[in-house]
DNA sequence: CTGAAAGCGCTAACAT
DNA sequence: ATGTTAGCGCTTTCAG
């Protein structure tokens, strides 16, 4: 059987087109019998409704865009499974794309979204400034931002809490008795870069300690930026006695460097990363500021589906709560 | 400007929606004049062609399904991203789905993209025999396996050439001095798993070294399973001399293991992993047997997309390269 | 070489 | 409550 359509179901259920409609699509009221009767006739010829020429007709499709910043970054991976546990769960699918943290990249991948008329978008903007929300608020998709905020938009976001976990790290490493500790922040354009070394800054402030500039270093997220920045962050100066690496990529590349220096952990210095790593196997364990990050994806989308669905609320910024799970690294070798 | 439609083209450059869609999709001539004001037009006002009207009229879409069995293994993300620009570097849009290795999600995914009307599929088999690839072929709908093979089919695959690659590990290994060399394979059902193993073997057997079960272990492919297999590996006699582990996942999980049984490399015994694991930051760093997986990806949706674009040619068996790149774990200390 | 007209499969107005 | 009709935007005969 090639292609079932509608009116081949119709035919068989002895009704018009517009009732097998119906039936499939609205809960306006139809006589129960001719309701069994097409179902009887969807399930006999197995019928599969054409979401083309739906969204054609309804000027809607049932697919999400997902884009996000860098495929290759565990921390994404597990989000994109929430959204997409969360679109399945309705009959969404979802289309990935990954723009590398490139600009140009995501403005394509927007236009994209726009011109497929794409039902929604859940985003984890480049930057906070210049991604080109706009090219789907115009044409009213909604979006979700996930991980990061856009500074002057009026979409909704998830993220985590960066400040205070970033605070949280660095206070726990200053109460294991460090004094000069570094820190691997990411992008200033990016809010979790910018949140996470907020969070830092506030921490030292609170407890009395100079700021000491050649202590500060910045990555790009991944693991060359924080090989690069920890060995420039060792060659400043004298090595910190405590270290605070911004996110999960990053870290790899700065125990690179600090092996690379002869530092081990905790024995010459203390340790504190971000995002899971369980991936990464690594010894003695890591003490590490962990995101929900599986509950971020599906958040995102449950939200992104109720705007789609027409729901009218308040813009929401959800903060979810990012936990620290003390483990070695951190702590000071009797 | 709400929505620029064919007929909004026509009415600008003065012609019939007809002549604008020659001008847009076919080759057919078309006076040089008309066609620079069609151009003119589409320029000027910014005119998108709606993807899901020609899909109905056409009944081909331009979008590809990525069908991969484990979202959170980095061997695949790289394969993405070779997908994806070999996708979208045609006009055609990736849509992603994760099988997590369980054959109900895989068929359902696989029933979906025949229900979309999928252009072609890219598939990572969750099982040699199992895997329900005749949802697509029915349809005439191409696919292209990619990592692992189908047994029965006709399909288009890319893969590596297991056998050799974990033959040659397994080779300098002995090379290195190893006559007790433990394995964590795969699960048999999957032809990496199958292929590593054979390759295991056959460089024992050429080696007139007698197999010892008891160094035979299998793990499923990610983390928890190298760790659980590489225990049972230890448990049941004296450690090996040498371990080949046949995946990524497997290896971090294998690196736990021996780190609780407080075994070294290579102090204590020589190790050679399986694909590309720069981001997991090892020290010691390891051999390993890499994968083009960029390029697994990419020459996958290459091929795919000639089938797509009707070309007729025998199935073909593509094998590329794997390497293997020797590192400090496979070095005996002097 | 170009235009008019039909129709892909579906749903939403409008009739009945 | 159900059927008839029109048309979403596009491509593709078929005429001219």
């Amino acid at each position: 059987m090639a292609h079932v359509t509608i009116r081949d179901v119709a035919a068989v259920a002895g009704v018009s087109p517009a009732t097998v409609s119906r039936v499939l699509n609205t809960n306006d009221r139809v006589r129960p019998e001719l309701r069994d009767r097409v179902h009887d006739a969807v399930a006999r010829l197995g019928y599969r409704p054409n979401s083309q020429a739906r969204s054609l007709r309804t000027r809607a499709t049932t697919v999400l865009g997902l884009i996000i910043s860098d495929i290759q970054n565990p921390f994404f991976t597990a989000l994109v499974r929430g959204v997409e546990d969360a679109a399945s769960a309705v009959g969404y699918s979802v289309v990935l794309a990954n723009t590398d943290e490139d600009l140009s990249k995501e403005q394509r991948y927007l236009e994209i979204a726009a011109a497929e008329q794409m039902a929604g978008v859940v985003l984890s903007p480049a930057s906070a400034a210049d991604t080109r929300i706009d090219l789907l608020v115009e044409r009213s998709i909604p979006v979700v931002t996930i991980d990061r905020r856009i500074r002057s938009s009026t979409v909704d976001s998830i993220t985590v809490n960066n400040h205070r976990a970033a605070h949280e790290a660095v206070s726990h490493l200053l109460a294991a008795g460090c004094r000069r500790i570094g820190v691997v922040a990411g992008p200033p354009d990016v809010t979790t870069g910018a949140g996470r070394l907020a969070g830092y800054r506030a921490a030292l402030k609170e407890a009395g300690i100079p700021l000491d500039p050649s202590l500060v270093v910045r990555g790009n997220f991944r693991v060359d930026g924080g090989r690069e920045a920890t060995r420039k962050l060792l060659a400043a100066g004298p090595p910190p006695d405590g270290l605070f690496v911004t996110n999960n990529l990053m870290t790899v590349g700065a125990l690179d460097a600090l092996a690379e220096a002869g530092l081990r952990y905790p024995e010459d210095l203390l340790l504190v990363g971000f995002d899971d790593m369980s991936w990464a196997g690594l010894a003695p364990p890591l003490t590490l500021v962990e995101q929900p990050t599986y509950d971020i994806g599906r958040n995102a989308t449950e939200l992104l589906l109720r705007r789609i669905g027409g729901e009218d609320f308040p813009v929401q910024r959800l903060v979810l709560p990012a936990t620290l799970r003390v483990r070695r690294s951190s702590q000071p070798p009797t």
